[in-house]
DNA sequence: GTCTATACGGAGATAGAC
DNA sequence: GTCTATCTCCGTATAGAC
């Protein structure tokens, strides 16, 4: 936004040469800076109490060429939303191809759901979590999207290692799909949900990982083929 | 709200005696309407897009009376919800005691966290849950609130069962309270996952005493003695 | 594409009569 | 205690110049 001014006022590179924008890049820009203030703003205050005033000085733009790009307020909330939901669980997929393979099938269901749950209980991330919770009444996609892209990222590829798992023996779980959602529920899910109504709950890295040990244990005594 | 109305043209009773309300009583029905047309509002609307006005029209009373008695908009958020959560759980507590003393253990925590479940998962209790995560950041007390709640009426119980079930050999869960948490997730907390962000999501009768029996099964692989 | 300036409604809250 | 009428401000959204 600095920079935006100083283009407008004539900017020249270090041999005092002009440097003209190339105006779809200044768009683009300013489009993004209007979804980092947006997302900022919705975090902070919900969606309704967010304010187009609050986002138009924190984006460095102004109002009217939000609304341009966004048309209103719902859809400005939809398209951040949206687009930054797969980017937060992209972050957890990396981890989850090694169950199949894996050595010590109970240490890589360990680190898979510490890992998991470190990136889930981050408060950036719980606070995402909590708006989308709190609006899904009035915008239903919401909970669609969270739903596909928690599936295909990260239940999904699970369900297709423990369905490996099963054929090759290592595993006895009838119906993959729910000991996916059992474990998850287990394991992450318990800390999550103390973080959801106690933001600012502390817990301790030992606790996290004997929480979660329990809960993996709890999960192979049901399913682990002796 | 009909009644107030008629009081004021000077109602009788079957004799023709005139009905003097006790000012006090007159007092706490229009409180208690309050409450009722603000407790919809917000769950309807969220916090922040729930409107005073809206409220003054559903309760009947004037929206000067509803200052009088509450405040502020925020008071009377916290004071309806406040309210209604332990009245809420309140309907939960009956099953649990019977769990320490159950001939048969399996089908006791089954009974139970059905039960549990078929009350968590009305779609009234479920709107509540998420209006509270939604404004949790900006009331943390209702947290507090909720997990005291709900402590206080089903985990805190089920602890204090497990417990006696461990001292008497019943049971082999060396940190019960974690076991309490790991049992809800495992069970009610499942559907509860989906419904959370699915509200109209169909779960046939069947469907849910198959995951919560699995779920208990589970818990009883671990913490069963043999 | 982007800005400034403004329209217009509805928000929370209160003054003052009864 | 309760009402009617009103104050004041801030909300979303847009018109029109550049």
């Amino acid at each position: 936004m600095g920079a935006e001014a100083q283009d407008a006022q004539g900017a020249t590179d270090e041999y005092g040469i002009p440097i003209i924008p190339d105006p779809a890049d200044a768009a683009s820009r300013k489009r993004q800076a209007i979804i980092d203030a947006a997302l900022a703003e919705f975090l902070a205050e919900g969606y309704s109490a967010a304010s187009m005033d609050a986002i138009t000085r924190g984006s460095g733009v102004s109002k009217a060429t939000i609304y341009k790009h966004f048309g209103s307020k719902e859809r400005l909330f939809l398209a951040v939303i949206g687009g930054v939901l797969p980017k937060t669980y992209a972050d957890l997929e990396p981890s989850n191809s090694t169950i199949a393979d894996a050595p010590d099938l109970r240490a890589a269901l360990v680190r898979l759901t510490t890992d998991w749950a470190r990136i889930l209980l981050r408060p950036d991330i719980m606070s995402l979590r909590r708006l989308v919770i709190g609006e899904i009444d009035r915008f239903p996609q919401l909970g669609q999207l969270w739903y596909r892209v928690s599936y295909d990222m990260n239940n999904g590829p699970l369900v297709e290692a423990f369905t490996e798992l099963n054929a090759r023996g290592a595993l006895a779980a009838p119906d993959p799909k729910l000991a996916v959602q059992q474990l998850v529920a287990v394991t992450v899910g318990v800390p999550q949900l103390v973080r959801t109504f106690s933001p600012d709950a502390v817990i301790e890295d030992a606790e996290l990982t004997r929480v979660i040990s329990s809960g993996v244990d709890l999960f192979l005594a049901r399913y682990a083929t002796a």
